[in-house]
DNA sequence: ACAAAAAGTTAGCCTGGACTAATTCTGTGC
DNA sequence: GCACAGAATTAGTCCAGGCTAACTTTTTGT
């Protein structure tokens, strides 16, 4: 979606107006932070102005906008899942974890980042104890393995292994478009019940892994 | 160490030439599978050649030097490692975890590589069942904690979580240049019993964690 | 054996994201 | 109320890594 460089630069504006509190933020802070020289500041934030994901004028700060702040939030939620990965499962010191967690936070998609949040348990802090932002409510595309029970919603891709798995998800009634209800989930992502149209059908991972929905409104 | 054109670039080459058997690579060949145009490759072949990660003479293909060939190496390593990893820990589709692999291979340090493979119990082959290229026989340097036992090595380099934890390390006789032995290792990365001198002291991995080493010739 | 097709290369251009040097604005001390 | 230090911006450059258009070399089919 952005560069590695613009989600760098947001994530940072947003970690400074956490910490720093109110007002805006100013250019050589983030200079600093960033570890780049300060007119490299300026151009990006006049590019990042143009694209409506901060506000900015000259001599006077940087705020972040409404889509400027989410985007740096799911970055901090990325970074510090990753962080609490990194310590947890692969036992790294905790004070070597940021530069990893760095890299990692720009190379993960939204589907890993989910994976690996419930991997982990859903947890609300990273290892140094700071908060990790709740996935935004996610009004988008899902995989149907994550849609809720009773939650009706609309198909909107459908893909598969090969043309027997596409064939067999076709006659189930999974198309673009198709109206589809989870009325059951077992535990521990277990089977669940799907109700399209007047049919309901016991499917597993092979079924709901491959298929996107999205809520109706 | 190298951006992630270049090491696309090399990882590439490398599985044509697998993939093709004997003879040189073709640049329109890397064209198609990177997706860029023919030009480009062209660009990037000659850049590849100066650095000498390939041998080059125009018309006549492509093929990797032995630098370039251990650089594609361990990235085909990482890519596949990644890949068990998504599919074993995190159940994502098998047909699924080549992108997101792609993308992962290049942010990973060595050190997580190395942790990762422990982790998965240091697999032969991936989930498509391609076998997974070895460790580079590390010759250079390692943290302490992955000194097999009864090998003397030389401390390259001494980390730390602060003064004290320093003053510490430097206590035990661990700074640059002291030679070192892992005398006993306890199973499950239990503690681990070092020789530095004439000194023997037990430790865990406040100190392995931190100290790296070179194995002696 | 040679013309046409395919493959490869050169030339020239563009964009993102960095840099240095020079200039302009802002706020503080007196 | 003004001079000046420091912050910020503008102007101009550079490099990586793409692209298209035009040209050259190699391969292939007859």
């Amino acid at each position: 979606m952005f560069s590695e460089a613009v989600e760098n630069y947001l994530t940072e504006i947003l970690r400074l107006e956490e910490h720093a509190g109110r007002g805006a933020v100013s250019p050589s802070a983030l200079a600093d932070r960033l570890a780049v020289a300060r007119p490299s500041v300026t151009g990006m934030l006049q590019r990042l102005a143009d694209d409506d994901l901060v506000r900015y004028a000259p001599y006077r700060g940087v705020r972040l906008t409404r889509r400027g702040r989410r985007t740096a939030r799911q970055m901090l939620r990325r970074h510090r899942l990753v962080e609490t990965f990194l310590v947890r499962a692969l036992g790294m010191p905790a004070d070597r974890v940021h530069d990893e967690a760095h890299r990692w936070e720009h190379a993960l998609s939204d589907d890993a980042v989910d994976r690996l949040d419930r991997w982990l348990g859903r947890p609300e802090a990273d290892p140094h104890g700071t908060p990790i932002p709740a996935a935004p409510p996610s009004r988008g595309q899902r995989r149907l393995a994550t849609l809720a029970a009773g939650v009706r919603a609309t198909v909107t891709m459908v893909a598969s292994q090969g043309p027997d798995h596409a064939a067999y998800l076709r006659s189930l009634g999974l198309a673009p478009g198709a109206v589809v209800t989870v009325t059951e989930r077992r535990p521990f992502q277990g089977p669940v019940t799907l109700t399209i149209g007047d049919h309901s059908w016991i499917v597993g991972p092979e079924v709901t892994e491959y298929v996107s929905v999205r809520e109706e409104t």
